[in-house]
RNA sequence: GCGUCCAUAGCUCAGCUGGAUAGAGCAUCUGCCUUCUAAGCAGAGGGUCGCAGGUUCGAGUCCUGCUGGACGUACCA
């Protein structure tokens, strides 16, 4: 919204510079009038737009300064707007009118509703997204509640950008590591089961892996049985089969009910069980085709060094499949089911090498659609003391951590002594947890790695999810407030000329660059772009309604201007906290 | 060795396609609750933006080199 403002004072300013190269007969190299940029003055009392003339000097063969004045001087003397012009130094300033300002942002929110925010940026395309891709020998830990929210904030924010998005999930359901905790179960597990031992069944799973990696330690045997049931399971070896299928939907059943609590979810799932086998076939095309070779052992190998990326085993000498066999076959597969535009693989950053590979290796087996996927490789999430290791179950394991983050959220909701207020105390603990957790993943820029501080993300004072909660929750108390004010004859309209503090200013421009930071959270893949938005707008607001009373005012189209505006702050809270899985709350 | 990513306040992180005095939170110190939820607001101190060059009217931002760190370079995923 405010990007169409700037656009239209972009295009004054570029046809009263075009006048006045041609008064001094010089023309101006397109490149140079297309780089006009437009700034925000780093205070507002300055102005709210900024065209810096610096790229004009050389040209013009005059100072920026000179410029800004010309400038100035030749709009005002076209007349017309109600905006004000000022030329300060090298800068053309512009302040908006305060009424139409009022009146576009605050009106356009309300009544767009939930779909303010929403651009066409992507229209057209469609999307997948692979996230979260699970193990199923153990359960979810901090490094997939990172992966998840990344996945699930990114395919919210592109199909508000007008993309048509597909999120796909892929269950890393068979291979060696899978076979390791079934082996490790079916020696020391004693024929138990989840429920007789009262655990998750994801983690009781979990505990088997662990179990494994102690017997691997002291008995080299423990790889070669690893060994020799992945080739028994890959025969079809009826009992590893049944084990495996046992197994597996205890893990599975744990999973899903991780995914339930933090809001996850996927249109379609994919099994590497029922994936590897095309993985296998479209290697062996390969073979044929002579893009691959074979050893005398009978190992594929595909050569990549001509693209500096050496060279990778495609497939066993005996015949079993690799990561790579697999995430093959799943890519072709997943085309072939929902022909993608671009595919996006959210993974971390440890596994570059092996996209590089992949999708070099899918371009050798003439996908032409290979050349559009991309790794979104995110960085390692560690915790203030160190970092985990997975071998040993010394991992943040994700419902414990979730489970903390609600205990502290409890007591905190007791402390403040809202038990009375909140509905449900254990369900609004829950909401402000998964607001804490996924305000903080998000706030890093994916590509980087980031400790993650329980305490500090849940804590209520500062830079948190829960702080952006509370503003939504205190708006949605006034609205209440307000409803009874107006039921007693309290009546009063919206009237955008009432707003013209500079706070009010400051904040419905804030309004109105959120469909810009949608766009560009989009282009980046980065949904940190939106998480520090919301801090920003937060904060303007919650600075603003402490200094300004809304409903006490005796005028009643103060008090209604005010709250609108407060509704739109509280419309694009929503919206933004939709983008990023925070849940919103009316009273916490 | 090679490859990818990273380096901004004591700590955790922002910094838009290069643009006006480098920001926030935490921690420390100080004000503000008979007043729309103090889970809040305001203020103070704290920085040679890893180092050295270069490009530019202008560099935290772009280029080169160096230093330090993470990850990878498996017939693990």
């Amino acid at each position: 919204m405010l990007h169409t403002i700037r656009e239209n004072w972009k295009r004054h300013i570029r046809s009263v510079l075009l006048q006045l190269a041609e008064k001094k007969s010089i023309s101006i190299p397109d490149d140079v009038l297309d780089s006009l940029p437009v700034e925000t003055p780093p205070d507002p009392s300055i102005g709210d737009l900024a065209f810096p003339m610096f790229s004009f000097a050389r040209v013009l063969k005059t100072s920026p300064q000179g410029i800004a004045q010309d400038v100035v001087n030749l709009l005002e003397a076209q007349g017309g707007g109600k905006d004000l012009l000022a030329a300060s130094g090298p800068y053309v300033n512009i302040t908006l009118n305060a009424e139409t300002l009022a009146e576009r942002v605050v009106q356009t929110i309300l009544q767009t509703g939930s779909a303010f925010g929403a651009t066409t940026a992507r229209e057209g395309e469609k999307i997948m997204i692979e996230f979260s891709c699970p193990n199923t020998n153990k359960p979810l830990h901090l490094g997939h509640l990172r992966n998840d929210i990344l996945g699930e904030s990114l395919s919210r924010i592109l199909k508000a950008n007008g993309a048509e998005v597909r999120k796909v999930n892929l269950i890393n359901d068979r291979g060696i590591h899978i076979c390791k905790s079934m082996l490790a179960y079916q020696r020391f597990g004693d024929a138990t089961d989840p429920e007789s031992e009262g655990i998750k069944s994801d983690h009781f799973v979990g505990k088997y892996y662990v179990r494994y990696n102690e017997w691997a330690k002291s008995d080299p045997a423990a790889e070669e049985a690893a060994r020799e049931m992945l080739r028994q399971w890959e025969r079809g070896d009826k009992e590893v089969v049944a084990l495996w299928e046992k197994m597996n939907c205890w893990a599975l059943e744990g999973i899903r009910k991780t995914y339930e609590s933090t809001g996850i979810s996927f249109d379609r799932i994919y099994f590497e069980s029922e994936t590897y086998k095309t993985g296998k076939d479209e290697i062996l095309k390969g073979l044929q085709s002579g893009v691959f070779y074979r050893d005398q052992e009978g190992t594929v190998w595909v050569d990549l060094e001509d693209v500096d990326l050496d060279k990778k085993v495609l497939l066993r000498g005996d015949g079993t499949s690799l990561y790579l066999t697999q995430d093959v076959g799943t890519a072709i597969q997943r085309h072939t089911d929902w022909p993608f535009d671009t595919c996006i693989y959210v993974v971390g950053s440890e596994q570059q090498y092996h996209f590089k590979v992949l999708f070099r290796v899918l371009s050798l087996l003439g996908k032409e659609w290979a050349e559009n996927l991309h790794h979104l490789s995110y960085g390692m999430v560690n915790l203030p003391e160190g970092k985990m290791k997975s071998r040993e179950g010394k991992v943040v394991d994700a419902d414990d951590l979730v489970k903390d983050l609600v205990d502290m959220a409890v007591k905190e909701i007791q402390q403040k002594g809202r038990e009375d207020d909140v509905q449900d105390l254990e369900e609004t603990a829950a909401q402000v947890a998964l607001g804490a957790l996924h305000y903080y993943l998000l706030q890093v820029s994916p590509s980087k790695d980031m400790i993650f501080n329980p305490a500090e993300s849940i804590s209520f004072n500062g830079n948190t999810g829960p702080y952006l909660q509370y503003m939504g929750a205190r708006i949605s108390s006034m609205e209440r407030k307000y409803n009874l004010m107006t039921a007693e004859s309290f009546q009063g309209s919206f009237q955008g000329s009432l707003l013209k503090l500079e706070e009010e200013r400051t904040l419905m421009k804030t309004l109105a660059e959120f469909p810009e930071a949608v766009e560009k959270a989009g282009r980046e893949l980065n949904p940190s772009v939106l998480t520090a938005y919301l801090y920003r707008l937060s904060k303007v607001y919650s600075k603003y309604y402490h200094d300004y009373p809304v409903l006490r005012n005796d005028d009643p189209h103060l008090v209604a201007s005010r709250m609108f505006l407060a509704l739109a702050v509280r419309q694009v809270l929503r919206n933004a906290f939709y983008l990023t899985g925070i849940p919103f709350l009316e009273t916490m």
